[in-house]
DNA sequence: GTGTCTGCAAAGTCTTTGCACCATA
DNA sequence: TATGGTGCAAAGACTTTGCAGACAC
């Protein structure tokens, strides 16, 4: 519903277009895997995915475009700590911002929404606080639950 | 001043034979150096600091007792998203509790140690209600701030 | 003495880079 | 047509593993 806008361009050509890049056809590709996801891909994810359709497409592509992405800010990269980096839209299909639960037993991966009002409020003054009291302009945040699922912390 | 308690064995002599872990000089050498050190060190880092004072010992070494001790809670495990992990003792010698304030353009990391108490409560009360609602078991979390220094902000 | 631990070297994994060719604008 | 973009192969960086000798208990 929000994958295009204006005359049948994705939403997301003008902000390539405007920074010198060019619209190829891996990118596209890359992107819709991206916009069609509902988990955090990893860049082999994305490559077979996109190999899938678009077999002429290679790894080193995926990387370069993940990186042109994350620094256009249209992705965030995250670590959630098995070696290898996961990718996620900004606004992805859901469009609302969230925070992980990570189960150190079998590795799984919940996004948590439900933000309470009090904690995006704290949240703002905290960074607030923080960027006048170091002089730091704080544009994003990481906030990370690690513990056990249910069936992880029944094994124990 | 908490480095040794009761016959002087260090602190942490007593969780590591308890786990069946032996008592080696370069073990020691690894914990004595992340108890004095006042940032997050990585492999290299405390490789360097211990071949300075034991020069047999191995990268290997390094590796394998900073897993032991992450795994029995010791240290934590940071990415600051420059490709190598981070360690910092879970109690320092600041012994508190911190978050860190990455700075995107330099990758200088502040710790960040001004609670609000609100913000202890708060966190608190979130860790209770996930822990309820997705049947997780919360042990531990990660808060970073990303963002640009006095320095770095500067420059653009 | 026995089961761990260790250093070294080699292997592994994810990611980045060099280069010649190709495609977008 | 002029820049950028791409795939491939190779290189790079950090971390892990195999193994024989050394050490803690």
């Amino acid at each position: 519903m929000r994958a295009k806008h204006g005359l049948g361009q994705p939403w997301w050509h003008g902000k390539f277009r405007g920074c010198g890049y060019r619209i190829t056809l891996g990118r596209e590709v890359i992107l819709d895997i991206l916009a069609k996801a509902d988990t955090h891909l990893s860049a082999e994810d994305i490559y077979i995915k996109a190999h899938a359709q678009y077999p002429n497409i290679g790894l080193t592509t995926i990387y370069r475009t993940l990186d042109i992405l994350a620094n256009l800010g249209l992705i965030y990269k995250f670590d959630f700590g098995d070696g290898r980096a996961r990718y996620e839209l900004t606004k992805g299909p859901k469009g609302t911002h969230h925070h992980h639960l990570i189960c150190t037993g079998c590795n799984r991966v919940i996004d948590y929404t439900d933000f309470i009002d009090e904690e995006v409020e704290l949240l703002r003054q905290t960074e607030k606080g923080l960027a006048k009291k170091y002089n730091f302009k704080i544009i994003n945040h990481l906030i990370q639950f690690y513990g056990l699922c249910n069936k992880c912390s029944v094994k124990r």
